[in-house]
DNA sequence: TATTGTTATACTCTATAACTATA
DNA sequence: TATAGTTATAGAGTATAACAATA
């Protein structure tokens, strides 16, 4: 009883859950990066570029692209901001609003039918260990992210 | 108590696996889809590019890319043949070779540091939920590109 | 002087279509 | 005629560096 097992099991549905992802988007002209930013702006309300790059943690420059690119399919649109005329408050248009609000529902209604039908009991040792599982590979990436960084430093 | 949170944590687990096995794979000069590439060779031994294309789900042209990158940097070389002359075999160098075993023992390493002191009945019911969790999403899955044939067909 | 966004350039993943050499 | 791999072309994600306009 191999112990990589439950962490095997874990990519195999990381990769599934990502590949449903990709089709649905897809299916409706969007792709992941884009419907990030869409999500930041569904959460947050209309952001300034600058802002949103810090949010998906890409490079100013690139939330540029991917504006242009939602701006072109017609989710999302530029307006000037009103205090500071460097910058543009980027929002959702009535489209990518109610693409949004309908993932949402998807979501929602996936996460109660993967889980239907299993005990209560399961489900709290489940989660349990799903908590354990995310906060040591919380944990773990931080390391990673501090040894990369003094490395870094070094050179 | 949101019927989604178990589907919430299974994402941000996802979402973790790939940032560090993202930042490990750059460490060593590699990028996810060359290693998968390369981790087909070392469980199936040298094969043809036509092969790759077919277990590593790309286009046969892409393979060409990626073998291109991975000769150039080392981890895998082309060699003709023996029988038929239009054909080359991918083989991992030696480089290539221990850096999959490397990544081999990390990747165990990793699934028994996820589930320490976790105890066996919580081990247990996880490994029930994941299993369902994972039947449910591929006949989800199978569901779906069922869907989008027809509706291709249908075109 | 610092910040916001954009032009310029480059690398990687990925695909389709057309072509060459061989079966 | 079919198969293996490559040249040609294109779209998307992503980054850095240099630059304009504004703060």
């Amino acid at each position: 009883m191999s112990a990589t097992k439950i962490l095997d099991t874990l990519l195999a549905i990381s990769r599934l859950l990502e590949q449903d992802q990709q089709r649905e988007l897809e299916r409706r002209g969007l792709t992941v990066p884009r419907t990030h930013l869409l999500w930041v702006l569904y959460h947050g309300g209309p952001a300034t570029q600058a802002h949103l790059a810090e949010a998906v943690g890409v490079t100013p420059r690139h939330v540029t692209t991917l504006v242009d690119a939602l701006e072109n399919t017609g989710f999302a649109r530029r307006k000037p901001h009103p205090s500071d005329r460097r910058a543009v408050l980027v929002h959702l248009t009535e489209r990518g609003l109610s693409e949004m609000e309908s993932m949402d529902a998807e979501h929602k209604a996936l996460g109660a039918n993967l889980i239907a039908g299993l005990s209560d009991d399961t489900i709290t040792a489940t989660r349990t260990a799903l908590t354990q599982i995310l906060e040591r590979l919380t944990s773990l990436v931080d390391d990673h992210t501090a040894r990369a960084e003094s490395e870094e430093r070094d050179r």
